[in-house]
DNA sequence: CTGTTAGCGCTTTCAT
DNA sequence: ATGAAAGCGCTAACAG
């Protein structure tokens, strides 16, 4: 059984004035020591280093960003932690911040946005250096703010209404495009769409390319074959029972994520009809359980790990240097053809 | 487009001492009022209170910290966020804190030890109030330093090896127990049985109830049918495969977690086996996904969200009075059972 | 290169 | 019930 940092003196909490007293320093020299400062002697540096590793120092984090630096902390605003979606981001996210020593402070809003904009409130305070914001409600609320104040942030898939700020999203317009294209050579003309929250920039995008895709093929948009959802799982399922109950249901339905298009299988399957024998299905995000599912299900991937590593790493560098310019970076998507799809029964 | 915190002066922080001028009194007196101190006549509250509102004031964090209070953060340490089964988990950690307006740091740890003890040494040093550990790799590493040092933290998913400790967990050992007397009593006399880590308590205390209650019914307990996993979908995977490649193949398979589940679904159906007709398969956590794959997974249910919420309890508890009583409290788990288990094909 | 001197925004005695 | 004053541990000019 091994003994953590077994160091002398384990109550008094040891401070920068302790490790200058056993270096023989100036505190102002262990602060510099502390900050990489370029302006410490290398046998000066030496001999702080080793007191500090001797008395078992560590700094203070809120006493050095209360003094004026920086907290290593960065705030991390996130939906929910619900779906794997948000999971696969944040393992991004961790992989580079945990490289560079920088810790996570996590809030979850529970899609609600008035809890969003209050953290953001508080977070910029102080609290920490940086802020991603993943799938953000009401982004205008704050983002004016944000950029007054300089606060750094990048947004975590949302595609602007028009904002000029930082953001790394995936093509979510060409990814449905794809998609529903995929169903058209398919032989499908009746495609039941099921969307995300209205308000966020993806769900919007993603019903513009299916509708897009429609236009391209020349099929005529059924409003009928169009149900809103919150991306909830219980929405899938509303929708397709929605669709089902139509005179002339669609032979294939898009889901626009895959929890989604999973809830839209139950209704399926309940109603006994199978997949994709009786009705195609086809979801958007990948998430891991995608394709552990049966039929598994055929998606649109979006490089959610890729995602979050990518923001995390232009925040750090807006960190670095504020002056960097804003960039809008769309990771490609990419349709992954599992078993959920197959041509509709009857050739029209 | 609304504005957030519409107040006058941007740029300026607002500090106590804004707000004691704006009301009129003592910047001692806006802390006593920030800290519900007993002590302030009721109207003058009302005017630090109103004060506050219209200058927009936010305490800020690391000065009330540094100035010797609670730093009103609590770190939580977790293995990962891959598998849903620790978002649950967070889900329910968070909503206690929420309510308190306690900030979460969250550290992966990625399964490494070392990092771990890490972590804890770092974060027992001032950069939040307590610790909430999931599924702790070693605790004997450093419990014993933070029990010295009084620091306050808690144990998620974790039957202790011996130490005395605040812990929360779930009824392992009975839940494994249970579910495979159900396997028996369905008339499975040959049940492969893949573990989770077995350096995790959790994992241990599976294992046993299987073998205990293979012991209750007299069934011999054939080594061949339990194979070591690590509690990651590849293991269930391999170790179906392995089990299918047995002379005599077990006709169910009880797998320590559902993603190991998942796994093994996977490899038997792609020896065209059916589930569960050909062969049981029975998890054990009851993640999102259980209930939405197909067949839906029979499994244990572990009440996650419910253990993190108790916990989180339990560590605001200590945090107000560290006098408390240590407590080890073992939540019930339930077996649920879906589609993925039926009797064996030949009665015997 | 290194030491001195002010604070950062707040909590907490100690007076009043 | 309220005010005054002394730090919490550290960073950041400013001197030397």
């Amino acid at each position: 059984m091994k003994t953590l940092t077994n160091t002398s003196v384990p109550n008094h909490k040891v401070t920068i004035v302790d490790v200058a007293n056993e270096a023989g320093v100036s505190f102002a020299t262990v602060s510099r020591v502390l900050n990489n400062s370029a302006h410490v002697k290398p046998e000066t540096r030496a001999r702080v280093l080793s007191a500090m590793e001797r008395l078992g120092f560590v700094a203070n984090r809120q006493a050095r960003s209360l003094a004026g630096g920086k907290t290593n902390c960065i705030g991390l605003l996130v939906p929910d932690l619900g779906t794997g979606y948000i999971g696969e981001i944040i393992r991004g996210i961790d992989a580079e911040l945990t490289l560079r020593g920088i810790d996570l402070i996590l809030y979850t809003t529970h899609r609600t946005a008035s809890k969003e904009a209050n953290y953001v409130a508080n977070l910029a305070t102080g609290m920490v250096d940086g802020l991603l914001l993943v799938l953000p409600r009401n982004p205008t609320d704050y983002i004016g703010t944000l950029t007054r104040r300089n606060f750094p942030f990048v947004l975590i898939d949302h595609q602007g209404t028009g904002q000029d700020c930082p953001a790394v999203g995936a093509t979510n317009w060409q990814g449905a495009y794809e998609a529903t294209e995929y169903l058209i050579k398919l032989g499908h003309r009746r495609i039941g769409f099921i969307t995300g929250s209205m308000d966020l920039g993806c769900a919007q995008d993603r019903l513009a390319g299916y509708r897009a895709a429609l236009r391209t093929y020349h099929i005529p948009e059924d409003p009928n074959l169009v149900y809103e959802g919150t991306f909830f799982q219980p929405d899938g399922y509303a929708g397709a029972s929605a669709f089902l109950d139509l005179p002339d249901p669609p032979t294939a339905i898009f889901a626009s994520n895959d929890v989604m298009a999973m809830g839209a299988m139950d209704a399926i399957r309940n109603r006994g009809l199978r997949i994709p024998d009786d009705i195609s299905v086809l979801g958007f995000d990948d998430i891991p359980q995608a394709s552990l599912i049966r039929p598994a299900l055929t998606t649109v991937q979006q490089p959610l790990e890729k995602m979050g590593r990518l923001a995390a790493q232009m925040l750090l560098d807006l960190l670095e240097n504020p002056a960097q310019k804003v960039e809008r970076i769309e990771l490609p998507t990419k349709l992954i053809i599992r078993e959920s799809c197959q041509p509709p029964r009857q050739a029209d």
